[in-house]
DNA sequence: GCTAACATTTCGGTATGCCGAAATCTCGTG
DNA sequence: CACGAGATTTCGGCATACCGAAATGTTAGC
């Protein structure tokens, strides 16, 4: 049985989403206990579930070593992902909800929402290729389109782009940035960096904002 | 703690749900291996998830007696019937399914959507009171405004009624009864039943069916 | 190359839901 | 009113997924 396609547990699945999700913007394999603080659970237990990811051939697992998916690994991964996207795209375009409420919904239907109500609801939308926050949606068939961007916090001064993606990981940041006009695909000029290691300085639609290293670590401009 | 909100697992919900659905279109109350066949579990384990309903105040437990709900697991079986019947009633309105389709999906999303999404779901439908096979949809504070109807086995001969209902409990019955023409709203006419305990004959559109118990026991006319 | 700090694993335990087999209860029938 | 069929419960077990404490491995800095 190579690793049936019924197998994967909705855990199972969130396991394989986070692992690929950190390699999806930086290279290298996230650490056993990273994966702990992005799931909420102890370290033990962590390395219990890859073992089982590994014996349901999704991971390969290297004692004390790092965790990196098998390609079956990765395409579940995508599946999850395209899903998620998807359906946090559905809540803003069809309910209205706003695109820094959306995650908790979005992580609970992932799991539920069957195949066809998935394919119905990207077709309602007109197949959408990004979500909400500029991360890539999945094709069925796993093929993904990475929009082309650099680190608002790397970018160099002065520089000028318009937003490609924000990172979704932290609501309250969504709401701070959307409350400075900072939303996907505005054009952001970054004007100065404050001294020692400070905040940028960056003008949106003719505002300057100070922007913090978490802010400036989760925006991308376009190249 | 007077039995928190959020202390029902999507397993207890499936018991309340069935007990209370039971009890909608007769009087007497479920049995435990009736309860046990319903969610395709052992006796034993029905008596065991009992126990705890009665643990977590929802339902008055008896030893070798009857399972009946009490007010709060009443309550809670109404909100589930809500969702699980604004679901089907919006895969269907909103993406095309068939009604004989929809009860899958809509038992695995009921415990999935979240209350903000499925008051969104029932306004964008129109706040809908009934779903595609007449049963009637609880509204957010439990009220039900139930269709008026016979059992169409019940019916006197002749008859003619409004179908106001049609028991979901069977996918297979629901396409052989959209086969013949008989679906929510349409006007039969009970003709004739055959001598020595045999089907019944109903026109439907001009067009004469045999309809047998199973079928029967499954059709609601209006009064 | 030793060692402390940190990461990882092992181990014993818990909670939830499920099962089958055996024991027990209920109730209609004789 | 005793009895047996059928319903119900009890009991020991299993799988999943989680935890904390203790043991073990890795590695950077001296």
């Amino acid at each position: 049985m190579s690793g049936r396609q019924g197998a994967a547990t909705s855990v199972v699945e969130d396991y394989v989403k986070v692992i690929y999700s950190h390699t999806e913007w930086q290279t290298d394999p996230i650490t056993r206990s990273e994966l702990a603080v992005r799931l909420g659970l102890a370290a033990s237990t962590v390395t219990e579930m890859v073992k089982k990811l590994a014996a349901l051939g999704l991971a390969d697992h290297v004692p004390y070593g790092a965790v990196t998916l098998t390609e079956e690994g990765r395409a579940l991964a995508l599946r999850m992902l395209r899903r998620h996207r998807l359906i946090e795209t559905w809540l803003v375009e069809s309910f209205g909800y706003r695109w820094d409420e959306v995650h908790d919904d979005a992580e609970v239907l992932e799991h539920a929402v069957s195949d066809r109500l998935l394919e119905a609801i990207s077709e309602s939308l007109g197949d959408p290729v990004r979500d909400p926050h500029g991360d890539p949606i999945p094709a069925p068939d796993g093929t993904v389109v990475r929009p082309v961007g650099i680190l608002l916090e790397r970018a160099p001064i002065p520089f000028i782009g318009a937003v490609v993606r924000i990172s979704d990981r932290d609501p309250a940041l969504l709401q701070f940035l959307d409350g400075r006009g900072i939303r996907l695909d505005i054009v952001v000029e970054v004007v100065e960096r404050r001294p020692f290691g400070g905040a940028l300085v960056v003008r949106v639609a003719g505002v300057k904002s100070d922007l913090g290293a978490e802010a400036a670590s989760s925006i991308w401009l376009s190249a």
